[in-house]
RNA sequence: CGGGGUGUAGCGCAGCCCGGUUAGCGCACCUGCUUUGGGAGCAGGGGGUCGAAGGUUCGAAUCCUUUCACCCCGACCA
């Protein structure tokens, strides 16, 4: 691993690249826009999924899995999502490749598809030609399926994480017998993402309401989570749709009532991706790297041993054995370098990766039954006696999980500022941050200051308050309180 | 999809204008010895169809043509 990366303050995504790469999060794959996610930066995802996953069982999810191709018929069914996608899908149109004496490997022209096939942007049309088949009864209501899957959506500009052509995510797709049913599911998930990000990946959230514009592509109305990353931009972390009857009508998907009656069935659809890891980079992340929050970090621990010979390395090994199991029994997931690099050059290696706690022994701290713990959060040197070590560490590691969430919310609530004068928001906007104002409601005003100023309308936050406030372009009484930010 | 840029060892680059030894440097890698509490030192070593194809020339990394790929900046998006 090479020295450094850009400053921040210098150029951030030049900082967020490096930091990718060098903390070995993840690489470019051979095809423009695709990534690799490395071991490291998969097991970040890995435990935001685990995360995840277990709160939505919690809730009565389960988890299926839905095929990767679509008939491309199935999307001309619902206008407005067809319109949302249209433009991003990578279409399969043939089934074979041949060998041609001229130009080689080529594409067999033979081998042509009747009916093209797509490669799912997102899966509802598949799944809802799935539940029309399923779902006759109330009895079979609800239905709250959710699936783990890639997708792929041809993506003109990319960013690792943030933006690539393919990318990792949950979907859940739920259907219901009633209108309130539905939306209390729509809701149910958002504040589940509410405590994902908050709770483990330590991001504070604005959660609220998307307005028509922003909303997907064939949902009666989306909610969001929106967090704001080191340089005062605005990343969406999560969306939670109330698809209402669109897509039952689409495919048909109708039930028995109780009372012997037919009707749609509603839906919701949510979903949150890999993206998440860019949050954690984003959001937390300094000139010397990752920091990652202790709930999801692969190593929450990392063992540096100071050994100047064999000796050294023998009276290390036997000092933390009993430590480390101490650790690993209350679940503290801890690693050990015994890789030949310099005890600096592992600071450094690990400062990169984020790791919440490096623990250094060497024989002087052995002489004195200590180790010598340092934060990655605050750089902060602790002594520990080994006697209170293993009652110490998880102390710590929940000191740095609140520490992290903490810094973030105090930077956001910093630069997030309730104005009432364009001039103001113009300025706040361009030097970055949120801005809470008033609305008209109207999608010319959105599209007008998108135009003048790049923000958007984030979201309606449910806290809004509407008293008094006025439009911030047109003047006009408020419809709604909004947050503008420039946004991913 | 528009504008710009870059392709030379795994990575970062020099060489290119002005063609001419065996294509070079830093990092990384391998071996050995000495080291190890903030990115170790010395010695030795391996690794290249100079993005690809064609052309000009006695001779091309260098000049010309074509092409491909990727990156950056804008419009779209989780």
């Amino acid at each position: 691993m090479s020295k450094g990366v850009t400053p921040q303050s210098q150029n951030f995504s030049a900082w967020y690249t490096d930091v990718v790469i060098k903390a070995e999060m993840a690489d470019y794959g051979p095809v423009k826009g695709t990534m690799v996610i490395r071991p490291y930066g998969f097991a970040l995802w890995d435990n935001i999924k685990e995360a995840f996953d277990r709160m939505i069982k919690e809730t009565g999810h389960v988890n299926a899995y839905f095929p990767l191709f679509i008939p491309k018929s199935f999307f001309a069914r619902e206008a407005e999502h067809i319109e949302g996608f249209a433009k991003e899908c990578a279409v399969v149109t043939h089934t074979r490749l041949k060998m041609d004496s001229d130009k080689g490997l080529i594409v067999d022209p033979e081998s042509k598809l009747e009916e093209e096939v797509i490669v799912r942007p997102t899966s509802e049309t598949v799944i809802w030609s799935m539940y029309k088949k399923w779902i006759q009864s109330y009895r079979d209501l609800p239905l709250l399926i959710n699936q783990w899957a890639n997708v792929v959506r041809m993506e003109m500009r990319t960013r690792l994480f943030l933006r690539t052509t393919e990318f990792l995510w949950q979907e859940g797709h739920t259907a219901h017998a009633t209108a309130e049913e539905a939306q209390e599911e729509t809701l149910t998930i958002l504040e589940l993402y509410r405590q994902l990000l908050e709770d483990y990946l330590a991001i504070p959230v604005f959660t609220g309401l998307k307005t028509e514009v922003e909303k997907f592509a064939g949902a009666e109305s989306t909610y969001c989570i929106e967090a704001m990353m080191g340089d005062k931009r605005a990343l969406q972390a999560g969306t939670s749709h109330n698809l209402g009857q669109n897509f039952a009508k689409a495919f048909g998907v109708t039930f028995q009532t109780q009372d012997n009656r037919e009707d749609y069935v509603y839906a919701t659809s949510w979903g949150i991706s890999t993206r998440l890891v860019g949050a954690v980079i984003m959001a937390h992340g300094d000139d010397k790297g990752l920091r990652l929050p202790p709930r999801i970090a692969p190593h929450q621990v990392v063992i540096v041993p100071i050994a100047r010979n064999e000796e050294h390395e023998k009276l290390i090994r036997d000092f933390i054995e009993p430590l480390v199991f101490g650790l690993k029994e209350k679940s503290i997931r801890i690693h050990e370098d015994w890789t030949d690099n310099s005890p600096g050059f592992k600071f450094n290696e690990w400062e990169m990766k984020g790791v919440p706690l490096r623990m250094e022994v060497g024989p002087r701290d052995i002489e004195k039954d200590q180790v010598v713990v340092v934060r990655r959060d605050t750089g902060e040197k602790i002594f520990l006696n080994k006697n209170d070590l293993i009652s110490r560490i998880p102390n710590l590691l929940d000191e740095i999980q609140s520490g992290l969430f903490e810094q973030a919310k105090a930077f956001r609530d910093e630069n997030t500022f309730n104005v009432s004068n364009y001039n103001e928001f113009k300025s706040i906007i361009k030097k970055g941050g949120f801005v809470r104002c008033g609305w008209d409601g109207d999608p010319e005003t959105e599209a007008a200051v998108k135009e003048e100023t790049k923000a958007t309308i984030r979201c309606i936050p449910f806290d809004e308050n509407i008293d008094d406030l006025h439009c911030i372009y047109s003047g006009e009484p408020a419809r709604h309180e909004v947050i503008y930010a420039k946004a991913y």
